[in-house]
RNA sequence: GCAGGUGUGGCGGAACGGUAGACGCGGCGGAUUCAAAAUCCGCUUCCCGAAAGGGAGUGUGGGUUCGAUUCCCACCACCUGUACCA
């Protein structure tokens, strides 16, 4: 008998599907489409066992539902610019293109042993000049449409290497080259104004049934719709062309607890201010140090300075309050300028404890209410408080009650305005580097801002223009230091003029890219055939660390291309189902070195005993579990090592079985031998089947049950991602066909279903021994199997008894016994009987199927 | 800081408000073997007990319920995001 022996009939099915070309997607007949989409990876070198993860999901759903009679497309690319091959060029030489394609290479061979039912011949690369000039295209459709436009923006500023850091090279508040204290500088920059799509993105939200609640919670958190008031307060004596501050505020009803009134350091007032106030310029100076993130500016220690500006009270003109500029007021959000109520914000509370500024409360809690010390009265806006001193007259009211009095009040007196906003601000696409997509505009000393000619796209980077002098020696964006590359004739008049160089921000490669797929070698971004047809993306599957920026600007995208005309109407939102899959982690594996740091060692170095593990030279490793793969840890597994050990099958099946796909799971040698050796007995007692001839008997049919009933648990599993749960269900199948007495025919369709059930998580195994039974054709191609009703029937159930909720005994009853005779039974058990002692049950509860309760 | 999530045996994890620990790993015992590997069979939450049985138990502390891993409140720890990492 022929052994389990991946490395022989991997390769051979994989070229089966092939020749076959199992998996290119067709448009043939009148068959339902499924569109299941992967996040596409970034090309870092080497595939991950985390790609291994996500792209086997992807693989199950596209083989279950071609086996289920639908068209499939299930497309694989890159999201290949960034700042990391532009890294790696400084580094270690080379061009950020070389490295890219190299790195692409690798991984595509990397994956191709795995088995997925990809259609590689749609595959491309964000890099490709024929994909990022169809998004030049885009984006001078976008500007046209009004979706795109120019205005100034804050970004990391490097004043030694004179260059803009992205946030992740901004280490505690320093460059992390050059080590000097980052500032925050103003560049001109290019935004798609996603802004105004706030409210319709948040609607929309709605009619995602099929997305995860938390990532459609995220999503509303981040647009952040609020609704306040807007309004004036005047400056006592008018400075610098400032008469009066507009403020927003969501809590106008504490208007009588202000205690000063703040600007951002990047408000208008505050920079006229700055040119002629030394010292407030050296304060703004210090605010402005740091990087730009929103954990930044938070975490800031909060840094206030006085301007001596007073403004008025709108309620009261004798009140006056000091203007101060804060380090935490954010100019991106609202008017850049707040009035402070320290009694109800801890951060204003804490800010005015600071500088010695008045706290003046204005409610208090109903029972026991007391003034406010250090700690703010922030209830909940549905709870009632008591009022002190409201000027529209409320006395106990619920913050959203006094909210909404406030501002009718404020309007019916015409002192300010309710309005609406967002907290999403709009996109800035702009990034200072080259390995980019090239923003298509010319500048023109007569024209001004022109856009690029369509005619004349791709606009390609100098690379793929044949002229390779680009230099990564000195930091800076080398398209802004290139001879000629940014010199041109402007589109519009034709006279000498310059080209922008900034590239555009990876995530709006990463936002279109799914509707590329469906026609990925058309001259313009989008087939409308092609695109009608396959959008929606049916299952998108990827990870949660994308639950807000990139489905949001894909959402966004799809709009602007419906807009444009790139897309149909219906594609609005792209993504039909998404699910968010878990990381693969892994134990790490450490000894404290002579310098007291910790020592990391890869896991092959380390012989695990009794869950302790040792070098070769005996010593013991401290086993840290779970943790997230990462190369200066030393606990990274490659899955080429898995595949050359086990082969694909025994990579994907682990992957699968020992989590739920939304949670991580950790890779471990020992579970991926239990995989191995699993697949291994399927194939044994394949093998045995295959050449058993015991005859028919009354084993059969217990043994047939047992399938339909496997049937429909793997089926209803993999209909709900509960891939584990299907996988343990197999476990159990296999154990009882392996088990069973019964005759060799029911033994071989067993098996063909056991296979079967398994194709899409080990399909090779799968083909080979469907082949080995003499299933027809591929089973990849075969129907699905069908659960007969009939069979999962039981005709009688096993109820626990339980007493004041303790499970004490059991009893097997028919299945539709009525619930009278269900409580005598159980009444009449042993072990109800000693806990009465003779007494009556003060209750019985009887669910029926389910279970008893007696209360005594 | 803010937003979202997660927490169950020695380990990964299972459980429509209804038998907590399915399935797998590890461990223990047995079969097979000259022996081993491989394979097969059984046991395995913890504590007390020879057993029958009893007690405790799902991050911590409260609450709702006949019954809570599941629902509610407060807290702790960890993970993800935080708009220029992808």
């Amino acid at each position: 008998m022929s052994r389990y022996d991946p490395s022989v009939i991997e390769p051979k099915w994989q070229s089966a599907w092939d020749k076959a070309q199992t998996f290119r997607a067709t448009r043939d007949g009148d068959k339902p489409k499924y569109y299941v989409l992967e996040m596409f990876p970034y090309p870092s070198g080497r595939i991950h066992i985390g790609h291994v993860r996500n792209y086997t999901m992807g693989d199950v759903i596209a083989r279950y539902k071609l086996s289920t009679g639908h068209n499939v497309l299930h497309p694989m690319g890159f999201d290949a610019f960034g700042m990391p091959a532009e890294n790696a060029a400084m580094k270690s030489g080379g061009h950020p293109k070389t490295w890219t394609y190299e790195n692409i290479d690798t991984m595509v061979e990397q994956m191709k042993p795995l088995g997925f039912g990809l259609d590689w011949s749609r595959m491309f690369a964000t890099c490709d000049p024929e994909y990022y000039g169809q998004q030049q295209a885009l984006f001078l459709d976008f500007l046209e449409a009004g979706l795109v436009y120019r205005k100034n923006a804050i970004v990391n500023w490097d004043p030694v290497d004179m260059t803009v850091l992205a946030n992740e090279q901004v280490i505690d508040g320093k460059g992390w080259r050059s080590g000097a204290d980052v500032e925050r500088r103003e560049l001109t920059q290019w935004f798609f104004k996603i802004s105004g799509m706030a409210g319709e993105l948040l609607d929309a939200i709605d009619s995602l049934d099929e997305w995860p609640a938390k990532v459609k919670l995220m999503q509303q958190n981040w647009i952040g719709k609020s609704r306040g008031l807007q309004f004036a307060w005047d400056l006592t004596e008018p400075t610098h062309g400032h008469d009066k501050i507009e403020v927003y505020t969501t809590r106008p009803d504490t208007l009588m607890g202000a205690s000063f009134l703040g600007l951002s350091p990047d408000h208008p007032l505050t920079k006229a201010l700055e040119a002629d106030n030394p010292d407030l310029a050296a304060a703004v100076a210090e605010m402005r140090r740091g990087g730009t993130t929103e954990e930044a500016l938070e975490k800031a220690e909060k840094l206030g300075f006085d301007t001596g500006l007073k403004v008025q009270h709108p309620l009261d003109p004798s009140w006056e309050i000091p203007v101060w500029v804060a380090n935490f007021i954010l100019m991106d959000y609202g008017t850049g300028a707040i009035f402070a109520c320290p009694a109800h914000d801890q951060r204003d509370l804490d800010f005015c404890r600071k500088y010695d500024l008045p706290v003046i409360d204005t409610f208090r809690a109903l029972e026991n209410g007391t003034p406010v010390e250090n700690e703010a009265f922030v209830p909940l806006k549905t709870e009632k408080v008591r009022w002190l001193n409201h000027f529209a007259g409320l006395d106990v009211a619920t913050g959203q009650e006094a909210v909404d009095t406030t501002i009718d009040w404020m309007q019916a007196k015409g002192l300010g305005e309710g309005v609406e906003k967002f907290r999403l601000r709009d996109w800035g696409l702009s990034r200072q580097r080259y390995w980019g997509c090239p923003i298509p505009i010319v500048y023109c000393d007569t024209c001004g801002v022109v856009p690029e000619k369509k005619e004349n796209l791709p606009i390609a980077l100098p690379f793929d223009n044949g002229n390779e002098e680009i230099d990564f020696s000195v930091p800076g964006n080398p398209l802004d230091r290139h001879p000629t590359w940014r010199d041109c004739a402007c589109p519009k008049c034709g006279a000498p003029a310059k080209r922008e160089t900034d590239t555009m921000d990876t995530f709006v490669d990463s936002s279109w890219y799914y509707a590329r797929f469906t026609a990925p070698r058309a001259e313009t971004p989008t087939d409308p055939d092609e695109a009608n047809y396959w959008m929606n993306v049916d299952q998108y599957i990827g990870g949660i660390e994308h639950a807000i920026l990139h489905l949001l600007y894909s959402r966004f995208f799809a709009r602007g291309m419906i807009k444009t005309g790139h897309l149909p109407e219906t594609a609005a939102e792209p993504f039909n189902a998404l699910f968010t899959q878990g990381m693969v982690t892994h134990a790490i594996f450490q000894t404290t070195g002579k310098d007291g740091r910790p020592v990391y060692h890869y896991p092959e170095d380390v012989d695990l005993r009794d869950g302790k593990g040792f070098l070769n030279d005996g010593t013991e490793v401290t086993i840290v579990p779970s943790a997230k793969m990462s190369k200066s840890k030393n606990n990274v597994v490659d899955p080429m090592h898995i595949i050359a050990q086990y082969g694909a099958d025994t990579a994907r099946w682990f992957v699968l079985s020992d989590s739920p796909p939304e949670r991580d799971v950790e890779w471990t040698a020992s579970g991926a031998e239990a995989a191995h050796k699993h697949l291994s007995r399927v194939y044994r007692v394949a093998a045995e089947a295959a050449a058993s001839d015991a005859p028919g008997n009354d084993h059969d049919t217990a043994l047939l049950k047992e399938m339909h009933k496997a049937i429909f648990d793997v089926t209803q599993g993999v209909e709900s991602f509960g891939f584990n749960a299907s996988i343990a269900k197999l476990y159990a199948f296999t154990n009882t066909v392996a088990k069973s007495k019964a005759g060799s025919a029911a033994k071989r369709e067993a098996v063909k279903t056991l296979v079967h059930l398994m194709s899409p998580m080990t399909p090779h195994l799968a083909e080979e021994v469907w082949s080995m039974l003499g299933g027809e054709g591929l089973i990849a191609n075969a129907p699905w199997p069908v659960a007969d009703e009939k069979m999962l029937v039981e005709d009688s159930v096993t109820l626990p008894i339980q007493i004041n909720g303790k499970r004490r005994g059991e009893i097997t009853v028919a299945k539709d016994l009525d619930k009278a005779e269900v409580e005598r039974q159980a009444l009449a058990h042993e072990a109800v009987q000693r806990a009465l002692d003779g007494a009556t049950p003060k209750k019985v509860i009887v669910v029926p199927g389910r279970i008893v309760n007696v209360v005594v």
